[in-house]
DNA sequence: CTGAAAGCGCTTACAG
DNA sequence: CTGAAAGCGCTTACAG
């Protein structure tokens, strides 16, 4: 079903037709009801690349991130989805698997107009950032969350990430940790920089010492970080507190204790940010920084399209930094 | 940057530089070779709307789920992104939010040429499947997975759903449940009624009642949901034992059991098709009918393919049944 | 208010 | 082997 074919239909020229379904001021009422009627009934569905090339608009979104099976970012893509659909807009999913060259490759793929805005959270390669420059130098609108590249000026959507590694740590040693153990994500990461100055900082002001074997950086290499976490947990001086920057090395230091028979939290206790829906019901119950997720995602999405729409953003926006939630449960008892 | 540009850099004719960007036999291999350098050093990406128009192809798929936070869902989503990124195609993500309505505005969306094909796993409303047979006939490439549209002909690739509930029913019988509660996803889809089927199949054969009591329809109303569990499980003649369709159910169910202090296993059992990564972790662990999530994915994306590049598809292919694991665990001990 | 025509940036059949 | 030209299906500035 082409333009042309629906213009025929109606005995109108395809400029006619065309202009009566974006709703042109141009046309008359009577006119742009018959077209529409016609459209509606023929199922007519504009070619978006026709469209897409005569008004260098695309009406297509991209969603670039490290990995989807983590719940964290299943519920940030629900929060963009959201609002993309109420936009009219289309969701592009790019996944770099913690790979900078893939990362480089996606964006290399977007730089020419298939979007109208990119969402990213960098992976954890990602130390040089030229590439997302060029996304900027080309301006493409770009909006960074959870992980963000720092030195890149555009918008970031972060949770208090210093504050989310104090606390969480604060809590640890309120119920008696001393021997703390920070199980990172790569180091390169802003936001594991941040959250690991928030430990840090929380064991200094309780006046608890910090070594380097306690503190774990995590690759790409699954098992390799395992093997890691079991080493520390099976060390002679092991820790009595694990802090793990996501849900995914908590449930790897869950397996390893069941393993290892420690109990949690009589012999060890084990806080962890994470989106798990079942941290409830976990063996123990696990205690959780919470990070809003979907809202995340939905306020990333949001001033996207603040910028697509060239709107003037507010500065307030610009760095909005949501707040996560302690959630105390049994594994920190 | 465009053809004319680079054309121009290169005093080629921009024929000839498309034509070499794509390997023309036409075109001698220093020219090419130039123009190859040249593109890199610039970083040409041609407009892929242009092209799209031009050559009538996307180089996109799109994917339409019912909802993203399920463990299931993402995991084909990994499986479906592995093999689009090998084949150089992109791919769009809708949720129907368990929606009939926006299952087919989203499939009217993808009726005029955006993707080369769709992978779907239909909402629990789809009854009327005119919409997708409307794909059909305008010659998009459709696979099912999962929850599929049995009137369509088109490949459709599940888990052995019927074995799988006939088999998690043996399970608690054999572990001693006389009185089974089967929570069900909406009953219109096929996927639900055969894993309904195993279930009826395994008490009969067994000499075991079931009554509509037993049986769950759960609709798309969380809230309403939960309650009709909670009644049942707090009904003087409760069950003996829970057999969730979905985890949602499961997780929900292990939530009213402690609430009703319920023991799980001692008073009742509980049994999920799941794909949890927590679900060694659960208190207590839980037994479950595991999919093979990630392969349903990448099997159903090959499929897609082999349709979209007019390969022979084997008729086994077309109707290809995966096998759900029984991992026994202590929920039904 | 309606329509003819140019043009978005490519690709490809055809001419030389 | 290279290039001029048509055309993919729209949108929009312009003419009437």
């Amino acid at each position: 079903m082409k333009l042309i074919q629906l213009a025929k239909e109606l005995n109108l020229s395809i400029s006619t037709v065309s202009k009566a379904l974006r709703d042109s001021h141009e046309i008359s009422a009577s006119t742009k009801k018959k077209v529409l009627a016609k459209a509606r009934e023929l199922n007519y569905e504009a070619n978006p690349f026709a469209s897409s090339l005569r008004k260098q608009k695309s009406k297509t979104i991209a969603v670039v991130i490290p990995e989807i099976d983590n719940n964290f970012f299943c519920l940030v893509i629900k929060g963009i989805e959201s609002i993309a659909q109420e936009k009219g807009y289309h969701v592009l999913i790019y996944l770099t698997h913690e790979e900078i060259k893939k990362e480089i490759a996606i964006t290399n793929l977007l730089q020419n107009g298939r979007v109208d805005g990119i969402l990213i959270s960098i992976s954890n390669q990602t130390v040089n950032t030229t590439h997302l420059e060029e996304l900027k130098q080309k301006n493409i609108p770009l909006v960074f969350f959870d992980r963000v590249a720092d030195d890149i000026d555009s918008p970031k959507i972060t949770t208090d990430d210093y504050s989310g590694g104090f606390c969480a740590t604060e809590h640890l040693i309120e119920r008696g940790c001393k021997r703390i153990a920070f199980i990172s994500i790569s180091p390169s990461l802003s936001i594991s920089k941040r959250r690991m100055n928030g430990y840090l900082d929380s064991m200094k002001k309780n006046g608890l010492e910090t070594d380097s074997s306690m503190i774990i950086q995590c690759s790409n290499d699954e098992e390799h970080n395992n093997q890691l976490i079991r080493e520390l947990l099976s060390s002679t001086n092991r820790p009595d507190g694990v802090f793990a920057s996501v849900e995914k090395d908590a449930i790897s230091s869950y397996k390893i204790c069941e393993e290892l028979k420690l109990k949690i939290p009589e012999e060890i206790k084990i806080i962890s940010f994470s989106n798990l829906r079942t941290a409830a019901l976990l063996n123990p119950s696990m205690t959780t920084i919470t990070q809003p997720a979907y809202e995340i995602g939905s306020a990333a999405t949001s001033i996207l399209f603040k910028i697509i729409e060239k709107k003037p953003i507010h500065l307030t926006l610009d760095k909005t930094i949501f707040k996560s939630e302690l959630i105390v449960r049994n594994s920190t008892q």
